[in-house]
DNA sequence: GACATTTTTAACATAACTGTAACATTGACA
DNA sequence: TGTCAATGTTACAGTTATGTTAAAAATGTC
């Protein structure tokens, strides 16, 4: 689950972080002082640090250089939250690679809406790639699939079908692996829907002979397999 | 050449700016009081402003709210020249837009940095450049639009939407990051909304059937492509 | 402040996709 | 070979995503 990490002393400010991100369907992980945070966050390493920066202990700019000194988390996202007044520290901020700031007193929906564009922004599953199989190729960044060099029109969930399927060519999925990647965890869907989306995934790629490339393991599942 | 204007009536100030400015191969131009750089400002049409904070005749923040409301000139980054301990100015300064600070006594090395740290930031979005994709023709200089060599009459919203896509041709955006990047992070604004400008943008580059190109992928967004 | 332009929302229409059920087929095993 | 369970196939109806239009809201302009 995705870890927002907290960094801030005063008592009822934590309480209204804990309460919205939790709410907003993040874990909710914090410390009251920079030392404490420096300690914990190499554990935690937590997707995305909410770093006051006027700290009991230490200056915000000595815990955001730790983390961008850090292997693990260098690369974690930061939200500096400083008081209305101190916009001179926004460019020090910055200097140190926080990625956006908020002045107290904001709104949670504000921070919150902060917190998931930043996140879209570092996530990286966005990544372009061509994964290939035999005569089969699937374009990540323009979502076209092409089978023996003839584009192949798919639908949306067997075009996620084949996608995962070709993250492992060969290996076998069980229908509830599929079901759990595909259309994600707590989703209720007969076993026989994914059968019928992988008929039509297979007519959708029955160019040629070699583009027959699903193959079923009776009693297991599916794999991206030549049929032999 | 690249041009900076200087607001400042301080001479031996104005002296050392020039001086190094110049050094530096830009073109250096000032005004010594606020009214002076409105009316020069416009003719000049600057690419980065030094803009000090006490002037003889009116405070920084009007030229600075002049700067932003004017069409040619909204998107000029500006430096604030503030003296030790007139630290609180920086509030309304970086809330009236204002890109940077540096306090006086500055080094001109510093000035210089961030003269350019900061024109390098502003470059990315202003180079003039002529994107082009099938026979659809962007020029970011003019903010032009060619279709099939007619010009294309867009709405603001469009062009950048647009453009936008006109940087990875092909590539798939879903529809939170068009607004990520067209409208900026943190704004609510409906998915909707970027249909409805779609539409117009459809609808404006179609002069001929190659010059639809921009691809629905049902369920994940649109990118500027073939339709096939 | 009135006007024109642009942007956003809302409502409805249309097209595309999804899941289910019902039935057909296959393969394993006694 | 008959039986059973698993999978293949098909068609359809419900659902969802997108297209389209118009009007309200916001914004810029004079």
């Amino acid at each position: 689950m995705t870890t927002i990490f907290s960094i801030e002393d005063e008592e009822a400010l934590v309480s209204l972080l804990e309460y919205n991100i939790k709410a907003s369907g993040f874990k909710f992980e914090h410390s009251t002082n920079g030392y404490d945070a420096m300690m914990k966050l190499q554990k935690s390493n937590p997707d995305l640090i909410l770093l006051d920066w006027m700290l009991p202990d230490i200056a915000g700019t000595e815990v955001c250089k730790f983390v961008r000194s850090n292997k693990d988390l260098k690369n974690t996202p930061i939200i500096m939250l400083t008081a209305k007044g101190e916009e001179q520290d926004l460019l020090s901020g910055f200097e140190m690679g926080c990625d956006d700031y908020i002045t107290k007193p904001f709104s949670p929906a504000e921070l919150i809406a902060r917190i998931k564009a930043l996140l879209r922004r570092s996530s990286d599953d966005s990544r372009e790639m061509i994964l290939s199989y035999g005569n089969i190729k699937l374009d990540t960044g323009s979502h076209r699939v092409y089978c023996c060099d003839e584009e192949a029109k798919l639908g949306p969930r067997e075009y996620r079908i084949l996608e995962f399927l070709m993250k492992n060519p060969g290996r076998v999925y069980s229908r509830q692996q599929i079901l759990d990647n595909v259309w994600g965890t707590n989703v209720y869907v007969t076993d026989r829907t994914i059968d019928v989306h992988i008929r039509r995934l297979r007519k959708a790629l029955s160019n040629t002979e070699e583009c027959k490339v699903i193959r079923t393991i009776r009693s297991s599942g599916y794999s991206l397999d030549t049929n032999s």
